[in-house]
DNA sequence: CGGGAACTTCA
DNA sequence: TTGAAGTTCCC
């Protein structure tokens, strides 16, 4: 190599670790050929050389070599020939001369006193050094302290990357300026000292086969590393512009090797191990260097004070740094969220977010919310959902929000998101904003509400201290409208008899509530109207503008005002029937009227099932006038500007017992909203299990479950997705054909989407149901059936459920169909098979007609198989029913040797098998297993065993 | 300096 | 074959 490698006192022992010298690793140089050759004069820079801790900015610090040294041998720790090539420096000449004084005039940095000084060899005298070792317990009176931590987070580099200088190792509480670094402080101790500073490993006390270098004159000189202190510099040891060096891991066994040795020679104050020893430092490397932490390494700083003879003696314990760890690792580097897909989601939850990340490892990795007081405690976190196969390629995560802790919130909520790897508690910062939004049932709510009590506020005869009890109608004076509002959960008394909810379910008992006259409901109505009438109502049209102008009364109970009391007399005027038509009318008119001058189109219908603080009696009457005059179809089409019909209010709002009592109107459980969403896509989506049940179970509700939302789903996809077991089968059980419906995102039906969710329970439902097959073949958007994407996917429980029930144990799932024979198989049993028009690529393909597509492949793949008979044999034996008995029987048998114990058990816990046998309780169970396993490990394991036994040609 | 990213190897 | 880890390169 070249001679640059001869270095001054300050780095004179560690020449040895010049990065370019000829080594294993291209590391070290404990037998550089170099060293031994040139002479410490032929160094350029010997005399231009300063102590890198110093800071290059010492004068006068390096001399010519002392001729004494040279007379040292050894190499720190043991490389007798480098020691000639040990060039010290002025101070260590001083040292070596005895002058003791002048060692002290050492480098000052910063006000930090400090020496850098060569390294010397232990002497074979030198037997006291053992600390805490060898079971030698030995008291120091010395303490080392760490006065500055070195950073937590550095980057490793590697030796490739050591060309121009990168960021050194600094302190903990570094900034731009001013910088800090590792320091350590020698205290209870007098006189002269060196400080030595090594890289160790954080779970042992044993070396860490990464350099810590230092940089000097484009050199890489590798620790140890060892600084003079004395009491004139105030015993401070500062540690300066150091690197670390990640060993590749080719090297990572020599050069921990050579570390320990080094370490060991040095502590025995010998030149030479015994065989005996070098052989137990292999075993012992050999351990250590399997496991080690790569990325994270620990300072060690040792004490020692230098005997007249030139042995090191120690003189203070050990002591470590905190753990530094690798920036640039997936394990230990830093976590940081680049970026959210959206800053809000529903505080129901599910919702799909998207965070792009720094490197992170999918298998050690979390995505917390959490809501922090103004203390900043913590008062509430949940994690988002999500596989690891959903975290793509370590740099970015689809998850699924967690529902907020309170689902009623009326606004939005503030929360955070951040990662947390699990390994070491690691969080990202900073934490993102994330806002939880109410749901939309709380937002039509506050909507309504602000709408309908618009006028409250300026009523100076809001006496009574319930002003907030009564959302509706405000054009009753407060006390009549408190009056209302005070009964609305049980109208019995004003009925006269016992009145429950149940009696709106039930559709005889809702008919006799629609039918009859009670005299409270006939009197509240009258109150009501009355105040109309003497507020000086007019017809239809302009009742609103006089009311609304005149006396800022609210639209909607203006309007219901006006009907009921047309209701009224046309109910009082009994064979009236032209009074009755043209009543019929004016209802009808002022219906749509008011829909289409009411906030967001509602119309009374959405208004009256909806009001805050629920009110049956305003509701129920609503109901008997549309009733009376027929007006289904008024019910029918009732929608407001979200597309919403009242069932989808009532499923957002909770209103369940108005489902039924609806539907009797007439209104249409299949409609859609704005978004697609039916009623019961709300109920699932709101989690209102009971709207869903008296959805479900209404008599002649004709429910179409195949309908799917703007994000493609059925509400059995929404109910998959958010693992809502009792929902699903509900669902299920009302239409067991909905199963099958494919999703319009990526083509996956309710099987595809249980298995990605990895809930077995509803794996099994869904099995459970009818028309198995055509789930089990059916194909998403990629074309894979939910057995290939559960391999793909999902965990091995999933997997083996899923083969389980695949006629041929998953087999001809697995054949992949290329595209165009896949044509080919649609067009040619389209014109027989109407159901293969499907959206599903492929949905309906015939089993026999994939046996056929993955025998054919299989023979091709036959020729090419270069494998022992053994496979084949095997194959042929599995392939046939009466042989898979025969072999199912043969191995049921016992072993020779042991009664107790089935031949095929025996052969499973000899193989690889063995880790599965628990799966099976007979042979059956292990050949199902071994039937998907052609060419496998396994599967010719088995085989060979089976040869063994001579089963395999006694079949064939 | 500090960092991104390309390239290579591993499992 | 593919994703991750490891290594190198270079702005």
């Amino acid at each position: 190599m070249n001679q640059q490698q001869f270095f001054d006192l300050d780095q004179g022992k560690n020449i040895s670790y010049i990065n370019d010298c000829s080594s294993t690793s291209g590391y070290s140089s404990a037998n550089s050929p170099i060293s031994m050759t040139q002479s410490p004069s032929h160094s350029p820079e010997t005399f231009a050389l300063q102590n890198e801790f110093a800071n290059l900015n010492l004068p006068a610090m390096s001399n010519s070599p002392s001729p004494q040294l040279q007379q040292l041998r050894g190499s720190p720790y043991q490389q007798p020939l480098i020691v000639n090539q040990l060039l010290p420096s002025g101070n260590l000449c001083m040292e070596i001369d005895g002058g003791s004084n002048n060692i002290l005039n050492g480098t000052t940095n910063f006000g930090n006193m400090y020496m850098p000084m060569d390294h010397f060899y232990a002497t074979p005298q030198n037997v006291g050094y053992a600390a805490n070792d060898g079971g030698v317990k030995q008291e120091y009176t010395a303490v080392l302290h760490i006065a500055e931590q070195p950073v937590e987070k550095f980057r490793f580099r590697y030796k490739s990357e050591m060309h121009g200088t990168h960021g050194s190792l600094n302190g903990i509480n570094s900034k731009r300026t001013p910088k800090t670094f590792p320091e350590v402080i020698l205290r209870n101790y007098n006189g002269p000292a060196v400080i030595r500073c090594s890289l160790f490993q954080t779970n042992l006390d044993s070396p860490h086969s990464h350099q810590l270098v230092v940089r000097k004159d484009e050199r890489d000189v590798c620790d140890p590393h060892d600084l003079r202190v004395s009491q004139e510099r105030g015993y401070v040891a500062q540690f300066i512009n150091m690197g670390i060096i990640h060993t590749a891991k080719k090297f990572i066994f020599d050069e921990l090797l050579k570390k320990k040795k080094d370490r060991l020679v040095f502590k025995m104050g010998r030149r030479e191990l015994s065989t005996k020893q070098v052989q137990e430092l292999h075993q012992e490397t050999e351990r250590e260097a399997k496991d080690m932490n790569l990325n994270q390494v620990r300072l060690c700083f040792e004490a020692f004070k230098i005997e007249d003879n030139q042995t090191w003696t120690p003189i203070a314990a050990p002591v470590y740094s905190n753990p530094i760890n690798n920036r640039k690792s997936a394990q230990t580097g830093e976590l940081r969220i680049t970026r959210l897909s959206k800053p809000t989601g529903s505080v129901m939850g599910n919702d799909e977010l998207i965070l792009l990340v720094e490197k992170v490892s999918k298998k050690n990795i979390k995505v917390r919310f959490f809501e922090e007081n103004d203390d900043g405690e913590t008062v509430w976190e949940a994690y988002a959902k999500f596989r690891e196969s959903d975290v793509h390629h370590q740099y970015a995560i689809v998850c699924q929000t967690p529902p907020y802790k309170d689902k009623d919130v009326e606004r939005e909520v503030g929360v955070s998101i951040e990662l947390i790897r699990p390994s070491d508690d690691e969080r990202s910062f900073p934490p993102l904003p994330f806002r939880y939004k109410p749901r939309d049932a709380i937002v039509s709510r506050k909507r309504r509400r602000t709408c309908s009590t618009l006028t409250s506020s300026s009523s100076g005869s809001s006496s009574g201290s319930l002003n907030n009890s009564v959302e509706l109608p405000k054009t009753v004076p407060q006390q009549g409208v408190a009056n209302v509002s005070q009964h609305d959960q049980t109208i019995s008394q004003e009925f006269g008899r016992e009145f429950h909810l149940e009696q709106l379910i039930n559709p005889e008992s809702f008919r006799k509530i629609l039918e009859q006259d009670s005299a409270e409901l006939e009197k509240l109505c009258v109150t009501d109207i009355g105040v109309l009438e003497t507020d000086g109502q007019q017809q239809s049209e302009s009742a609103d503008r006089t009311h609304g102008s005149r006396y800022n009364h609210n639209l909607t109970s203006t309007y219901l005002g006006e009907i009921f009391k047309i209701f009224d007399a046309a109910r009082r005027a009994v064979d009236n029937k032209e009074l009755y038509q043209s009543s019929c009318k004016k209802v009808e008119n002022l219906f749509t009227d008011h829909a289409q001058k009411n906030v967001n189109n509602d119309t009374l219908l959405h208004e009256v099932i909806s009001q805050r603080k629920d009110n049956l009696k305003l509701a129920i009457k609503t109901f008997q006038v549309i009733d009376y005059f027929k007006l289904r179809e008024l019910a029918h089409t009732a929608q407001n500007a979200d597309g919403d019909s009242c069932l989808h209010i009532a499923c957002q709002q909770d209103r369940e017992h108005y489902i039924r009592p609806l539907l009797g109107l007439g209104c249409s459980p299949n409609q859609q909203n704005r978004t697609d969403n039916t009623p019961l896509h709300l109920a699932v989506k709101e989690d209102r299990n009971n709207c869903i049940k008296l959805f479900l179970d209404a008599p002649g509700a004709k429910l179409d479950l195949s309908l799917t939302n703007d994000d493609g789903l059925t509400p059995l996809h929404m109910a998959i997705r958010q693992n809502k077991y009792d929902v699903a089968k509900n669902l299920i059980n009302y239409d067991r054909s909905s199963i099958n419906v494919a999703n319009k995102t990526d083509g996956n039906n309710a099987l595809h989407m249980a298995v990605l969710e990895q809930n077995v329970e509803l794996i099994v439902l869904i099995l459970d149901a009818e028309n198995r097959m055509d789930i089990l073949m059916s194909r998403n958007s990629a074309g894979l059936t939910p057995l290939q994407l559960a391999r793909a996917k999902a965990n091995d429980r999933c997997v083996r459920l899923l083969e389980e029930v695949y006629p041929d144990k998953g087999e001809c799932a697995m054949t992949w169909i290329p595209l165009n024979i896949k044509e080919e198989m649609d067009s040619s049993s389209a014109e027989d098979d109407e159901e293969s028009n499907s959206e599903v690529p492929a949905q309906s393909i015939k089993t026999e007609e994939i046996d056929m597509e993955f025998k054919t492949e299989y023979a091709d793949e036959d020729s090419t198989m270069d494998d022992s008979d053994v496979e084949k044999q095997l194959e042929q034996l599995l392939s046939s029913k009466p042989r898979f008995d025969k072999l199912v029987a043969q191995l049921n048998e016992p072993t020779a040797d042991n009664a107790n114990l089935p031949k095929w058990k025996e052969i499973a816990d000899k193989s690889d098998l063995k880790e599965f046998s628990w799966l099976w309780s007979s042979s059956e169970g292990m050949l199902n297993y071994l039937q998907h396993k052609l060419g496998d490990k396994q599967y010719k394991q088995f085989a060979l065993a089976l040869q063994e036994l001579g089963m395999l040609s006694a079949s064939n």
